[in-house]
RNA sequence: GCCGGCGUAGCUCAGUAGGUAGAGCACGUCCUUGGUAAGGACGGGGUCACCGGUUCAAAUCCGGUCGUCGGCUCCA
């Protein structure tokens, strides 16, 4: 079998070529299962390139549990093409090539790129200096740091996953290329235990049990990422809001409702006009005045900060609010309940002195850690983002406080002994911040909370309190949102709990099934006592069997469902099943009642 | 916004040599009165996303728009 033109001239280029090989030659450092990704990519572009001649290769990485390769492919590739491609790398794999390494001087290379037609890898040498590497398997040749697997034999447990659209280095300016991307693993039990996970990630997708459960509904008729809050994901939402204000309340914050729209001057004011206008929805006339929908909440609570001169004794002054926010967000990126145009965040500003600035940041890491474990999430990862030392003028606030802020918020997070990662360059321009993601079940991690200082808005604002010297000062502000949004937080929830929600969130707790109609009328007065107990309890009086009803229960993931039929009638009693557990056998109502205040409790 | 896939009943989907539509679930009525994950019969329900084109004839072919899905980019 002769190879295909592409292949026979890669070959030849490189056969044409004087090699010199270095005995020396480290391929960089990667664990074995990489190495074995990397060399997966190989393996699909080889295949690629046998089945699309003509395709210009960019980079194919090694990435969590799998592989691509960023392709400029000569006509259409789409997902049914994937399975032809898989065909192939299995059958390249089988012909047990090996994979060889050759070292190429870099003029020498930038001549390979150029015979065999490689501009983007030509555009790569660019950026590379000194000798540069080659790696070969079979007739396909690729630039490349290594290391791989000795022989292609190896590759063996992989499947190709999705194919993608990339712009050619990250840039939205350059042209974009074709990604496929793939799965591989050393072993064919981790391959499988990772696809059944990813079929257990889409069960658990919000987007589905957000309609199964009728939860929220998104559609076009009322705009794309707008969300309808159905009846049970509305009464979610309140519990969630519900224990929000209750420990913000109880921690001194003090609650607020401002507009949703502005005239554009406070924008202008703000600086949003300026920084963030392109996700702003485009301006309303009124009165002849042009107003504005507001993307953010905080010219808000300055508003109700200036209300009159403040004074030190007032401060810290804790303004919070679950204020809705429209923001354009581009057509691409919405995404369920996670990526949305309008939304509720659970904003709070606090203005206090240089004094209580420190345990201000404390209270509110507190108060965080608090809600992460109201919502069942034990495990968190921290950021500390600083400004980039290397080029500090495009930062707004002296050195002084710049340094003094970074080491307040390293200090606090140090003395609660909780771990961070330090990222220099990725704080905003006004001010450093703290974030933190929660991880869920099936440990994705998910960006809740952050915790930022502003430097900027107390100087456009002119915010002042009066201290104990009768001067005035400017004071701090911090700008938190511990959930985020509303919106997002509760698809993170639905798919961290799979819809299983605890007793307390859950819109329906109790559904009393009557084994026949003879029976309605003691399920109805079961129903009565546990709604006098403060229990969400509804009658399933449909005329259906038992295990219609019972079916019905489970795939509604109604947390406990309480059988009457004539047993329990004359005992006073009701059959418990519980939500994925089944059968706990008979109890009397008080015992059922004394059971679900206990675990509504114990949250 | 960009690349590619998709858009048929409330939901999940079938409907490829173009001839004005089907299933299951859900919903309604009736029968059935039943012990821990689907009892039965009948029935209502769709401008086949929208706009335009080709054709005697378009859910089906072509173009555009919108939405959606997977990525990319973005994410004060």
């Amino acid at each position: 079998m002769t190879p295909p033109l592409e292949s026979r001239t890669l070959a030849r280029c490189l056969r044409s070529m004087e090699f010199s090989m270095s005995e020396d030659f480290q391929p960089r450092q990667l664990s074995p299962v990489e190495t074995l990704r990397h060399s997966m990519a190989h393996l699909m572009a080889s295949a690629v390139a046998e089945l699309y001649p003509g395709t210009k290769f960019g980079i194919g990485p090694h990435i969590q549990n799998g592989f691509y390769y960023d392709m400029e492919i000569p006509g259409a590739v789409t997902p049914e093409d994937l399975p032809h491609i898989e065909e192939a790398m299995r059958a390249i794999a089988k012909k047990n090539h090996s994979f060889t390494h050759k070292t190429l001087t870099h003029e020498e290379a930038l001549r390979w790129a150029e015979e065999s037609d490689q501009p983007l890898k030509a555009e790569l040498l660019a950026d590379i200096e000194g000798p540069i590497s080659f790696y070969t398997h079979g007739a396909f040749t690729d630039m490349c740091a290594g290391p791989h697997v000795r022989y292609t034999k190896k590759l063996k447990h992989f499947k190709l996953t999705q194919i993608a659209g990339a712009y050619w280095r990250g840039d939205e300016q350059r042209p974009m290329l074709t990604r496929i991307y793939g799965v591989a693993f050393e072993t064919k039990e981790e391959l499988d235990a990772h696809l059944l996970m990813l079929e257990e990630a889409k069960k658990r997708d919000h987007r589905r049990l957000g309609k199964d459960l009728e939860l929220f509904r998104l559609t076009q008729e009322y705009g794309p990422g707008l969300v309808l809050w159905l009846p049970n994901g509305a009464f979610m939402r309140k519990q969630i809001e519900d224990e929000w204000r209750k420990v913000h309340l109880e921690r001194g914050y003090e609650l607020l409702f401002t507009p949703h729209i502005a005239p554009s001057t406070l924008w202008d004011r703000s600086g949003h006009t300026g920084h963030y206008r392109d996700s702003m929805f485009a301006p309303m006339d009124i009165d002849g005045e042009e107003y504005l929908l507001k993307p953010m909440n905080c010219p808000f609570h300055i508003g109700v900060y200036n209300n009159r001169k403040r004074s030190y004794r007032e401060l810290p002054m804790r303004l919070c609010e679950l204020g809705n926010v429209y923001r354009y967000e581009r057509s691409g990126v919405l995404h369920g309940l996670m990526r949305v145009r309008g939304f509720t965040q659970d904003d709070a500003h606090i203005f206090c002195t240089p004094e209580t600035f420190k345990q201000e940041l404390d209270a509110c890491l507190d108060i965080a850690q608090l809600m992460y474990k109201t919502f069942g999430f034990p495990e968190f990862k921290v950021e500390l983002s600083c400004r980039d030392p290397e080029n500090t003028s495009k930062y707004l606030g002296s050195d002084e406080i710049w340094t003094l802020s970074e080491d307040t918020l390293a200090e606090v997070l140090d003395e609660r002994g909780i771990e961070y990662t330090r990222i220099e360059g990725e704080a905003a321009f006004y001010g450093p911040k703290i974030d933190i993601k929660v991880v869920d079940t099936i440990g994705r991690s998910w960006q809740l909370t952050t915790i930022q200082l502003d430097f900027n808005l107390p100087e456009r604002f002119d915010l002042s309190y009066t201290g104990a010297d009768n001067q005035p000062h400017r004071p701090i502000m911090i700008h938190r949102a511990l959930l985020g949004s509303i919106e997002r937080f509760f698809g993170i929830l639905i798919e961290h709990y799979a819809g299983d929600f605890p007793l307390w969130m859950s819109p329906v707790q109790a559904r009393v099934l009557p084994l026949s109609e003879k029976f309605k009328d003691y399920g109805a007065e079961v129903v009565a006592r546990l709604t006098a107990e403060g229990i969400r309890a509804r009658l399933d009086d449909s005329d259906e069997k038992l295990g219609y009803k019972i079916r019905r229960a489970e795939v509604d993931k109604i947390p406990y469902a309480a059988v009457v039929g004539g047993r329990e009638a004359e005992s006073g009693t009701v059959g418990v099943r519980k939500r994925k557990d089944g059968d706990m056998g008979t109890m009397s109502i008080e015992d059922f009642i004394a059971h679900l205040k206990a675990e509504i409790e114990a949250r």
